[in-house]
Order: structure tokens, then sequence, then C-alpha cells
DNA sequence: AGCGGGGCCGCAATCGTTTGCGTTGTGATG
DNA sequence: CATCACAACGCAAACGATTGCGGCCCCGCT
């Protein structure tokens, strides 16, 4: 004989663990949350909890947020998930916020300031409590209003000029570094230099620590061998490197911005009939997947993809607790992958 | 003189409008919405929209949410979002539910049953209208369970055993034809296959094709020439090859469930010096990016990513509007692209 | 003039929680 | 025995929107 079971179509409410634990709601509500949980009887508590249990309550995050103004949702607004620059941040983001009870709600802008906006916008009015920001550009009146009007966020990979913002990323400096010390090593003297677009602070710092690095290393900075990417992409890195060939410049080595960069750059050597690393050696940053399995495996900068993730997570749900906590910024050590992609100038 | 502004910290809400418009809060709600509109006096519609705009009124969607028990948010439910396939898949379905006023969700199961089930019930808790899933497998019982409860939702890429849903994916029958078909016009007679997982229907599917394209293509089926990979992934694909060698098993090329088992045995023939093509074709199947780059450049099925998404969002909009409907499936016709991984036998 | 019928709009309940405040009951104290 | 403190709980008002129902007014008809 099977138990005679009501079926409900509708998810059960607190007012139904109350009336099944024989109290008022309030009373059920307060057993229910570990905070309010000392205000009532252990032994009501628990009958309360145990209500819960028998009938699958869920307290409804919707009720909730409309009562608290909270929503242990956090956004993560990022410019391309297609980057595989991402995802591993994404997973490393989730991974503490998880547990510490947030959840994460993605979005995509495209790098489309518009787009960025109704995307913010939407995420605002969901009663996110903070903000996961990978899309900063150096003037970025999105960010600074957002700021301003106390928005909590953290910013990964990125910076915004005059802003004091939490921030996480690898050390760009160091990496660059590396790669330009690597090359000098096997011999290169003259190396160029793939810039990022010039309005992100990536792009700028990374342009500027190859030039100290030249200079650290004895070489001549030559300005004409450093063009500006607009985008973080293939195409344009391409599109850069082209340019450079046919200013006629002489370089044997490019250390370009992103691994994206520098894969378009293999494009242009298929074009124009030229071998890496034999012709002209390549070095990445970013160390996105499966570059060991390219032609030639890229030699890049690796940087802790996951660890920034977590790192930024950890930094948001500082300032969620601290609001008035200084701004910290991360710094993640990168290190240097040695591939086929660079050897010594012919 | 500026114009002394009372700065509200808190958004403006459907009262304020009312107030401001002179008129009742239901009012302004039937004002504001365009499906009630016509309920209204067009002259006090429009003094609230004006009202509205001047404020900056954006309604809440939380509030909106507990009321109405809907949410304008769809959930993706996706395993790995690390996995590059399916990054265009969401982009695809962004831009066709974003105009239709819907926002996604998506969240990552990591191909874990126990994550996978905590997602979805914050997903569903979160009153989302539906759900887009690429996770399933031919035996699924949370997918069993939410379709009994009415949930609506449509599947990528994969399908469910005994479940009639909505699915959209790529031909895979044609696209295996194809890659079998394109081997052995190269000559290749001794063809394996490194199968995806079959709990999968894809896993299932794409073996099911192989063996018949081996029939039409007159070439024999050896069972010994086809080895399971228990996930779809680079490791797993690697792990089979090397059963495969190890076997003794005598063959020439190998088509591969995915790319990522496929990039797996490029894995195996830097160990084992082999080289491909020269001692063994292989070709992938999905086409994800950059495989033009990959050592060498891998010949595969590309199946139209974006499409699959715009599809199942389409799908799932119809299911939406109409939950009766009879579930439709859509296949996209999948094509080959020939590269460098593939040569005729030694 | 009386009556019926729309067109518009307001009233108030509702969605499921949280929370300030008031009430009750108990034990301890003067 | 009156009083007080305090623990434990209930009451009811929020949060911000949506929506069935009913009231009001005005118009047209007989």
């Amino acid at each position: 004989m099977t138990e005679p079971k009501v079926v409900r179509m509708t998810a059960p409410t607190l007012r139904d663990v109350a009336q099944l634990a024989g109290v008022h709601p309030a009373t059920a509500s307060r057993a229910l949350n570990p905070q309010t949980r000392p205000l009532v009887n252990a032994d009501t508590a628990r009958k309360v909890l145990r209500a819960a249990e028998s009938i699958g309550y869920q307290p409804n995050p919707i009720a909730r947020s409309l009562k608290t103004a909270r929503s242990s949702t956090v956004g993560l607004v990022i410019p391309d998930l297609t980057n595989p620059l991402f995802p591993p941040i994404v997973r490393g983001i989730e991974d503490v916020l998880t547990p510490a009870g947030y959840n994460a709600w993605i979005v995509n802008t495209d790098n489309d300031p518009g787009r960025e906006e109704t995307q913010v916008e939407s995420l605002r009015s969901r009663q996110v409590e903070g903000l996961i920001v990978a899309t900063a550009r150096r003037e970025h009146p999105l960010l600074q209003r957002l700021h301003q009007s106390g928005v909590r966020m953290v910013l990964v990979n990125r910076r915004v000029d005059g802003l004091e913002l939490p921030s996480v990323a690898a050390d760009d400096d160091a990496g660059i570094a590396m790669a330009v010390a690597h090359l000098a090593e096997l011999g290169h003297t003259r190396i160029a230099h793939l810039a990022g677009p010039q309005q992100t602070s990536t792009g700028v710092a990374r342009a500027r620590a190859f030039r100290h690095a030249m200079i650290d290393n004895g070489l001549t900075d030559d300005p004409a061998l450093t063009v500006e990417c607009g985008y973080w992409s293939e195409s344009e890195g391409a599109q850069a490197l082209r340019k450079l060939l046919d200013s006629g410049a002489r370089f044997t080595a490019v250390v370009a911005g992103n691994d994206l960069i520098a894969l378009g750059c293999y494009d242009v050597f298929a074009e124009r009939g030229l071998t890496c690393p034999d012709d002209i050696s390549v070095v990445g940053f970013n160390e996105m997947p499966f570059l060991d399995k390219m032609r030639p495996p890229l030699t890049t900068v690796a940087i802790p993809h996951y660890e920034i993730g977590v790192e930024s997570a950890r930094l948001l749900l500082d300032t969620l607790e601290d609001p008035e906590r200084h701004p910290r910024s991360v710094l993640l050590a990168p290190s240097l992958v040695v591939r086929a992609s660079t050897a010594p100038p012919k």
C-alpha cells in the first residue's frame, strides 16, 4: 500500500513549514536562518528544521532578495567568452564564490560599450552585490559612475585611470621582461613589439615594460618597431605584423601583446612564405590552451589564470564584507614557457 | 545656479512614477506594460511614460518575478566552459534571447551530476522559465524528473533515451560519413575510431555512424579498431590511442569522436615518434578554434556552432510560448574541412 | 428622465520572506 | 506578593510589482 500523498504543484513555502511545525512563519524564518537561530528555543528550532527537511523546503531567493535587497549573486562582466583566457578565470571565481554562498552571473559585452551598459544595468536591477569586471578600459565613464554610486567591484587584468579599485592581474612587467631577456639571450637585438590596444591599461603596461626591458638588456628600443593593435585579436595581430613588414623595418623577433596577436602572426608567416622561428621568432602572452600543439608551438608568458579568478573573487568578498577596506591589488607572478617559436636569429 | 536636486539613494519605484504622474500605481503599471496599455487612456499613458522616463524608472525584476512567477531568464547548463565548443554556442543563444527580452544564466557542471543537481536547483529557485541543456547523458534521471515536473527545456548536441525533447545538434551521421569517405578516397582501408563516451547519445551516434560508413565505403568494420573514451577530452583520447597501439592492431587512420580526442592523439604521436599524417592520419569533429594552426593542422568535421546556439534558443522560445507544441528537433548540416592531418597511407 | 453599457481607473490582495515591535509567560528578586 | 527582566514567540508591516474586481462617470438609447 503506497502512502497517499498530496501532490502540490507549487514549491513548499515558509508558511508550509511553519504550519507543519506548529509555529508562526516568523519563528520558522528565524529558526531556519543560522544568524537568527539563537533567538528561538533550541527545541522549536529543531522542530522547524525537521519540518523543513521533511517537505524539502527551499527558501525562495526572489522573495528574499526583494525583502533584503541582497541577492547572494555577483556579476562577471567579460568582453568575450570566446577568448580562451576567460573560462579558467571564471572557473577560479566560481570555485571561491560557491563555497561562500554566492552565485555568479556571467555576461558578455562583445567589447561594445552600449551592450556593456545594458548588461550591467540588468545585473544591477537584479541586485547583484558586486561586480568582477574584465572589460576595463583606461577611460571608462561607466565604471567611474558605478564606483561613485557605491557599486562594489574588482577589476581583473585591467585598471582604470584615476580610479582606486581593487584589482588582480599578472605582473606584466615581469612577464615582458622574461620574454625580452629570453630573446636577448638567444642573440636577438632587433626585437619588435605588437602592442595591445593602448586604451587598455594592460596594453600600455606591456608596451612600457617592453621599452624598459629592451634598455635593461642593453638593446635599443626603436619606436618604429612597435605597432599597436586595435584589439587583442588574431586579425589585428596579423594586420599589425603586415604593417611592420611592409614598412621595411628590420627585426628578427617579435614579442606580441598576447597569444592571439602572436597567432595572428602565424597567418602572416603563411601568407608571405616566412618560417617561424627561422625567419622570425615570436613570443606570446597568457598561455592560452593548446599552444603546445600549434605550428610551431608558441613560446609564451604563462599567467596563473585560475588563481587570478580565485584572487579576484576573494578580493570581491573582502570588499563586500568590509566596504571601507582600503583597496588592495594583487599581482601574480608569471613564468616563461619556452617552446619552438623562438630560436637564435639566422 | 544649479538646480537643487533631491538625491535619492534608492532606485525610483513604480509608486514614484505614479505619484509624479498623478495616478495610482496600478494605472502606472498598466501604462508601462505594452500588453496592458490599451486598458488606460492614451493621454494618461503618455503622462506615465514621460514621468517614468524623467526619473529614469527601471522596473524591479525581482519584485516582478515574485508576483508573476516568471523571470524572463533561462538557464544554460554547460558541462565545461573551458571546452571551446561552447562559447560560440552561448553567443548564438544570447543573440536570439536578448532581442526577445530574455536573459541567460550560464552554469557550469564540470560533468559532475551532483554539481549539476545543485546548479539546476538554484536556477529553478530563481524562476528560470526554461533550460538549455548541453550536459545530457543517455540515462539522465535528473532530466527525466525535470521533464515530468513540467520544466521546459531543449537539449543541445545530445539526447536522452526515451525522452521526447526538442533538441538541436549537428548531423553526426552525415559528418562521420564525410570523414570516413574522405579517408577511404585517400586509400585508407584500416580505419580506427576513438569513440566518445557511450553514455552520451552523441558518442553512440557517431560510433554507429562510423560502422555504417565503413560498410558503405566497402570497408570492413573491425570492432578491435574502435576504442571508447571515458570523456570527450585530450587525455582520454591519448589513453585510447595508446591502448589501440599497444594492442598491436594495424590501422593507418583514425576518426576521433571529437577534436579534443584527436588532439590527444597528437600527444601520443610525439611520445612514440610517430608522425601525422605520414604514419597515421587523423580527423576530428567539431572544428574548434585554432585548429588551422595546429601541428599538423587538423582535418575535421565542421559544425555550425553559432547556428546551433541560435536554433536551440529559438526552440526554447517556441516551447515557452506554446508548451503543448510537439517537440521539434533540428539537425544542422556539417561540412568537412580538409587540412594536413590526413594524407594517403604509405 | 431613466437605464444600460463601456471606458478608465483605483482598491486591495497577493507573491514569499524578513524584521521591528509588542505580547506572553516564566523565574528571580526585593 | 508585587515587580522586573528576559527569553520566546506572534503580529503585521514592509519589499515592489501585478491583477481581479468593483466604482465612477459619461454617453447613448428608449
